[in-house]
DNA sequence: GCCAACGTTGGC
DNA sequence: GCCAACGTTGGC
């Protein structure tokens, strides 16, 4: 089975990585953009995303893996953005800021720095296996 | 269907 | 806290 990678964004302050693992598996809610829906229709379970902290730390964090495929976001009144569940599965040894991705040459074409407001992307293997690298 | 106005996000 | 970039809304 392929497994897809992803990365989450969201505010420590509204939603953190502490809130996600003391949440176990829960819903990845408040998603209002077009792209960023489509984005959470293409997962799969057993997904891989990373969990990004943008604004104050701008870090990559931790990995969560998808356990629910999409379905209504129930906190959307016009039903027309859907949820996943995901489930906090690994913390990184070592944070991946965003500036580390900026300097690396090869993480020059991902999708967190050309679409900076994009908050559910795809991630590419090879980019992936760089991060991890990174965080070791 | 175009586009100006407005609101939001997120880096700095 | 500011502002650029982007997405959405609504008038025409």
């Amino acid at each position: 089975m392929k497994i897809n990678y992803w990365l989450l964004k969201s505010e420590p302050e509204t939603w953190s990585w502490d809130n996600q693992v003391k949440e176990g598996a829960s819903m990845w809610d408040g998603v209002r953009n077009y792209q960023a829906r489509n984005n959470l229709k293409k997962m799969k379970k057993n997904d891989l995303c990373f969990f990004y902290h943008s604004v104050s730390e701008r870090s990559i964090i931790g990995i969560v893996k998808v356990v629910k495929e999409y379905y209504q976001d129930p906190t959307d009144k016009t039903e027309r953005f859907v949820v996943v569940d995901v489930k906090a599965t690994k913390k990184l040894k070592k944070p991946v800021s965003l500036n580390e991705i900026k300097e690396n040459n090869k993480l020059k074409d991902i999708a967190l720095v050309k679409q900076s407001r994009l908050s559910v992307m795809p991630i590419k293997k090879t980019e992936w296996d760089l991060i991890i690298k990174m965080s070791n």
